[in-house]
DNA sequence: CGTTGAATTGATAACGTTACCAACACCGTG
DNA sequence: CACGGTGTTGGTAACGTTATCAATTCAACG
């Protein structure tokens, strides 16, 4: 039988160009003379649908611009939302970003899309971010923690969704969590500055309560203990948030008495701050000597430093695309309960 | 009357701990002793609800960490589905990940969320993020275009929800757009540089199929008019997508028979390739003349730069702020059918 | 003490979608 | 020509939520 006749109905209200009221699989129906049913099948892939009556709908589906309206097929039972909630503490850093392009890269493969938060280093934003994502239903979660309690990582606090965090841990939580070797790292640089003749070396550091900040403090005692040494307190600087305060704190320990002879950055952010510094002391007295410099993290232009730089380098996509990647295999593993697992990425040297 | 007993009951079955089937209110109004509508309605506020019973349910709630299921609601008449979608070429790029920050400062501040997608500078895949997006029911879309064709972008295909193009436009798209003043930018830059005595001036360019670097090249162009001279089709260069390909331009255009005295980079990652270029050039043979340098957008270490340099710089953050707060005004303004606005930020140069 | 009104609570239906089942048409075969 | 089978189509109900309305309680008042 041919479709039916369908005249476009001059005065259809609400259908039509779809201006104000959404378009439902009601309205396909209604113009191409079908049952909703069959809008649902042709849209769902056409099996079992007369190929005339099939193409017909399709038609009709394009000249209206019909999308289907994924709120309400997630709702019905056994769908799943495609969405995985991610959330850092500023996507302005690089670093970051970098590792949201990496989570990106890997979930967009399945089809699924991202909700992106910033918590902005607010422990507080982040629980109210993640509040608000598992409303939307998100099937999973990715997430570079602020520091603080465990308690909000809680599996029921998270309705049983799967977690991963990135890049940083929180004490107590049991997820799954993707971290670099920030020991390993910190304690191959320091050694290396060691092995160079150093004794005084620095260490500009962010917040202490997190976990990076800590682990790559403690690879940083751990080469001086190996050395025999003890770490001086007065050359530990921490709660550096931010470029100018690594500044401002570069030029005060190389204006104090007994200066250090070498600096470990402990991330891009006080690296920049850190190469500022160095940078305007060498144009206003070039003949100050300049610290040897380790930086945590590369950056663009870490090959083009003003001056001579180290960088423990490793690479935040992939630490995204590992993170999705463990996401992904609790969506799709059948059987919750396996044991959290923790990956730690390599990280490697290089010399500018 | 005191809240009914509630029992935990012992094999509730789906309930308790929530770990695969989802919470509902029905799971809460059960487990409270009370009916679906009145969980609703603490969750909602409270209002019209004894106070007594009030606390009881919001109790429930939180042992029980429920959420409320927002697809759910959006799905309800009147409702919306606070989700804004943002789609940039590539979020790696530290002027885009700025853009989604304005953009996310912005919407969040109104509890909405956004969904980033990343196009890669692929039409198709562009196409098909906004059908999901738009299945999604997203709001509003924030969308740095890739090139091509309007067609995708007519209201008709978007459902009627409101766009707003960012930093790019496409030639023909009735929509909000937000961008950069392009020209007077170029034109301002390369006036200077004429002025300095610059007669061969090269253009790097990305893609002359985006709207920024055809606007860029107009405003190079008009400069050089202005001074009577006619543009050199050797001096400019297209195509170039990543750092090294205008790393190796630079390098191509300086060893030629004829090479030019400046070099205007239209974009950061272009800046990036150029400034690689001459770094390596000066550390072989130092004593190269360095071209003058005038770069578009801006970026860390610009301050540091090895050689000098001029930024003609804007802040991706705000242009972020300004595309959302157009979209906010779509969203929030009754009468749909205004007229598309167009605004240029203003850009400012800066010499390091 | 009966009445009015306000405050509280619950039942119903609908948002858009699709799994399931029932109904139907059509074909070939006995 | 009756029958069974296959393939196509539509009706119904349910996913989780809440606006609307109806039912109920209770206090206050005449």
């Amino acid at each position: 039988m041919a479709p039916a006749a369908d005249h476009p109905s001059p005065a259809t209200g609400p259908t039509g160009t779809g201006r104000g009221a959404a378009v439902t699989v009601k309205d396909i129906a209604r113009v191409a003379g079908v049952s909703p049913m069959t809008v649902s099948r042709v849209l769902s892939g056409g099996k079992n649908v007369r190929p005339a009556l099939r193409e017909h709908v399709e038609r009709v589906v394009a000249e209206v611009g019909y999308h289907r309206n994924e709120n309400a097929r997630s709702l019905r039972p056994g769908h799943r939302s495609g969405l995985v909630g991610v959330l850092i503490t500023n996507i302005a850093n690089p670093y970051y970003a970098g590792v949201v392009q990496g989570v990106e890269q890997v979930v967009a493969a399945t089809g699924r899309r991202i909700l992106v938060g910033t918590t902005n280093e607010d422990a507080d934003l982040e629980r109210q971010l993640l509040s608000d994502f598992l409303g939307r239903q998100v099937e999973g979660l990715v997430v570079v923690p602020v520091g603080g309690d465990a308690e909000r990582f809680l599996p029921e606090r998270l309705a049983g969704v799967p977690l991963v965090l990135a890049s940083r841990t929180v004490d107590g939580v049991r997820a799954d969590a993707v971290l670099i070797d920030d020991v390993e790292g910190a304690r191959r640089a320091v050694t290396q500055m060691l092995d160079e003749g150093h004794r005084r070396i620095a260490f500009l550091g962010n917040k202490e309560s997190v976990s990076t900040g800590r682990r790559r403090l403690a690879g940083f005692r751990s080469a001086l203990e190996q050395h025999g040494l003890a770490v001086d307190d007065d050359l530990v600087v921490f709660g550096l948030q931010e470029a100018a305060a690594s500044e401002a704190a570069t030029h005060d320990l190389l204006a104090a008495a007994d200066p250090p002879t070498a600096i470990f950055a402990a991330n891009n952010r006080i690296s920049v701050g850190v190469l500022r510094a160095l940078a305007r002391r060498a144009a206003r007295t070039p003949s100050l000597a300049v610290p040897r410099l380790f930086a945590f993290d590369s950056f663009d232009f870490a090959d083009m430093a003003p001056v001579p730089l180290s960088v423990i380098d490793h690479d935040p996509v992939e630490l995204g695309r590992v993170s999705a990647r463990m996401l992904l295999a609790r969506l799709e593993g059948s059987t919750e309960p396996a044991p959290p697992r923790l990956v730690e990425l390599p990280v490697h040297i290089v010399h500018h």
